[in-house]
DNA sequence: ACATTTGTATGTTTTTTAACACATACTGCA
DNA sequence: TGCAGTATGTGTTAAAAAACATACAAATGT
């Protein structure tokens, strides 16, 4: 398990890829690796975080507690991937919860290994930089979508975004996650009852087809269009 | 003019204050000064950043365009702080414009020399990294609360932003900037009629006082019940 | 296997907020 | 100084979405 638990670190496509031999082998000697199953919690709003999370295998939903203890999903995690490093940081304590929506393996990177490495590599900061201000970008544009389209132009952007974050199955149209109505209500900022009811008309559109959780997309063009102008 | 406007590489409480007088002395030399007027747009989203831009005096709106062409204040600036860096570290166009809400002088430092000092000195990449991190931390929590928020619970947060971002005047109770009420409804979410009705409301509760476009706190305790209760 | 809980679905009512219409006040400037 | 354009204020109507009420199906635990 440590083997594949150690996967981001040895990804090309990672902020470690700029590291050298050496420095990721400190890293993978300095980190441990835990296995959740679907509906744990990784972390809650309020705890200290005491490492840098990467999440080797599953899928997680970070979301936040706001009024009446309704809950917005803020993002969505894959592998390869971080989760809960905006607080580490930022040095505060998590704003936000994570929860494993599948059985899931991650990978916490000890604090002071980490920033020992981070104070002599500066390409590594670099890259950490690069993806803190594009997940800024991504969520000052979400601000603006959530509160500014109406309920079929968010459920269509929340499909996409699902679409385009964990992709399709090999059928090329079956996006490869499966959420309750709850949680698609909660990432799209309405209640459970609309998003059923939004989705029941997506699919008597012919837009998507719906099989339990299973969605498949029919018309991304009409999606995309439903995404743009509401 | 140069003078206040080098303001920002010296002041002790920016991400510079890490930076020897050497390092200081180039940033300044490689930087230039630029005064606009109120209602002057500083950039415009899609623009390419060229430089990190500093605000050494007066206030600046960073919004994004919306549905339908409807604005969406995402942040507001003061002296002295950064606008546009996101962009900027992202490697992207930017995704928001900029506007002088007041008279106002930036200083651009000149990109390459930033990167330069970036690659050498990692307590400055540091501190880049916990600002954006905090950033992403106030952006996410504005999500939650301007889609779930009801219209009172929002002006209230943003009134409440608005004396935490500039502070009280002289009086210890007026807000210390000038907005329009449009600027104030792009801020909050909500359209202009609902918010000049609202803050009457609020005067009217004799929660705040209303000369112009000034605004006097007058029951900081209940503005910040509301802004929690909705 | 059965009971209990949880999730899904759908109809109805109520609340919230945007849209619209209009009046008046202010502001820059020709 | 007067006039056009912009900003503010207020009432009315329409639309959107939440809240509520049930019903039923599926999953879960005993």
């Amino acid at each position: 398990m440590n083997a594949e638990c150690h996967n981001i670190i040895d990804n090309q496509m990672s902020v470690f890829s700029v590291l050298n031999k050496e420095e990721k082998e400190q890293l993978k000697k300095n980190s441990t690796c835990t296995y959740y199953k679907k509906g744990n919690i990784i972390y809650k709003e309020g705890d200290k975080p005491n490492g840098l999370i990467c999440l080797s295998k599953g899928k997680v939903k970070i979301y936040k507690e706001g009024v009446g203890g309704r809950e917005q999903i803020v993002r969505m995690a894959k592998p390869v991937g971080f989760i809960g490093y905006r607080a580490l940081f930022a040095e505060q304590n998590y704003l936000a919860s994570a929860e494993a929506i599948e059985d899931s393996v991650i990978c916490t990177i000890e604090k002071d290994t980490l920033y020992k490495i981070l104070r002599t590599n500066s390409e590594l900061s670099f890259n950490i930089i690069r993806s803190l201000a594009s997940e800024l970008g991504f969520s000052n544009n979400r601000t603006v979508t959530l509160t500014q389209k109406h309920i079929r132009g968010r459920l269509a952007e929340s499909l996409l975004f699902l679409k385009d974050t964990y992709g399709f199955e090999e059928d090329g149209s079956t996006i490869k996650v499966y959420l309750s109505r709850e949680d698609i209500a909660n990432l799209s900022n309405m209640t459970t009852s609309n998003a059923i009811r939004t989705l029941s008309t997506f699919a008597s559109e012919k837009i998507i087809a719906l099989d339990g959780r299973k969605i498949k997309v029919l018309d991304l063009n009409t999606l995309e269009k439903v995404s743009e102008l509401g």
